[in-house]
DNA sequence: GGCCAGGCGGCCC
DNA sequence: GGGCCGCATGGC
C-alpha cells in the first residue's frame, strides 16, 4: 500500500480535528510523558489533578515536591518514574526557549532530556511546537508491518519514510498520525478486526487467511 | 480476571 | 541494530 491511498481512505472515515487536546506546549510536552504506556483516559485524569494543584508549567514542576508529583500522575502508571522525569524535564524546560532553536537543535535537546527518547521528542515538535516531524508510534508501527505499507519498522527510516511521502505540512503529519491512531484503536488492534477494517480493501493482511 | 495501553533506559549480544 | 527486562495503574 502506498501513502497517498493510505492518507485518502483514511480520510473518508476519520476527522481528526484537534487531535491532542492541550491548551499550552508545556501541557503537550506533560501528556506525551504521561502518555508513555499508558491510556490517554489516565493521562487526562492525571492532567486534571496537575491542574487542580497548579502544576502545569515547567516553573512550577521544576519546584513541587516529588510526593505531591506522584500524587498526581499516579493513574499513569510507573508513576514514581513519570513524577522524577517529569520534573527534570520541567527544570530544563524552564530555563531553554525550545521555540527559539532550530530544529535539529531541539530535537538533539530534547532527546538528551532522561525519560524522553524518539517518540516523545518527536510528538513534542510536532504537536507542540508545529515542527514538520513525524512522529512513529506503537500504533503506526502496526498499522505498517501488518498492511506492508512500508519495508522498515526502523525509527528513524520509517519516520524519514511518512516525511518523505506526504507533503512537507506539520498539519498534514498531524492528521495523518493522529488518523493512524484512531484506525489502530478501532480496527488494527493487537487482536485485529480485519474483518471491519477500513482498510481491508487495500491491506495485504485482510486479504490473507490470518 | 487477564490483556493492553500513543515508551524509555539499561542491559546484553 | 535488535531483543529483553523493569517500571505500575486503571479501563475494558
Amino acid at each position: 500500500m502506498n501513502v497517498p491511498s493510505l492518507y485518502s481512505a483514511l480520510k473518508k472515515r476519520y476527522s481528526v480535528g484537534s487531535w491532542w487536546p492541550a491548551e499550552t506546549p508545556f501541557e503537550v510536552v506533560i501528556g506525551a510523558v504521561l502518555t508513555q504506556q499508558a491510556s490517554w483516559k489516565n493521562v487526562e485524569k492525571a492532567i486534571a489533578n496537575l491542574k487542580r494543584a497548579k502544576l502545569i508549567t515547567a516553573r512550577a514542576i521544576s519546584r513541587a515536591p516529588l510526593s505531591k508529583l506522584e500524587k498526581c500522575v499516579r493513574s499513569t502508571g510507573f508513576y514514581k518514574q513519570k513524577a522524577r522525569r517529569l520534573k527534570g524535564i520541567a527544570k530544563a524546560l524552564a530555563r531553554a526557549n525550545l521555540s527559539k532553536m532550530e530544529l535539529k537543535e531541539a530535537r538533539a535537546f530534547l532527546f538528551s532530556l532522561h525519560g524522553v527518547g524518539p517518540e516523545t521528542a518527536d510528538s513534542i515538535l510536532l504537536y507542540a511546537y508545529n515542527k514538520p516531524i513525524f512522529p512513529i508510534d506503537a500504533y503506526t508501527k502496526r498499522v505498517c508491518k501488518r498492511a506492508k505499507i512500508a519495508h522498515t519498522l526502523n525509527y528513524e527510516k520509517l519516520r524519514a519514510f511518512f516525511e518523505r511521502e506526504l507533503p512537507r505540512s506539520a498539519d498534514i503529519y498531524k492528521e495523518t498520525h493522529g488518523m493512524l491512531v484512531e484506525l489502530a484503536k478501532e480496527f488494527c488492534r493487537v487482536k485485529p478486526r480485519c474483518r471491519e477494517c477500513a482498510l481491508k480493501r487495500m491491506c495485504k493482511r485482510a486479504s490473507e487467511p490470518k
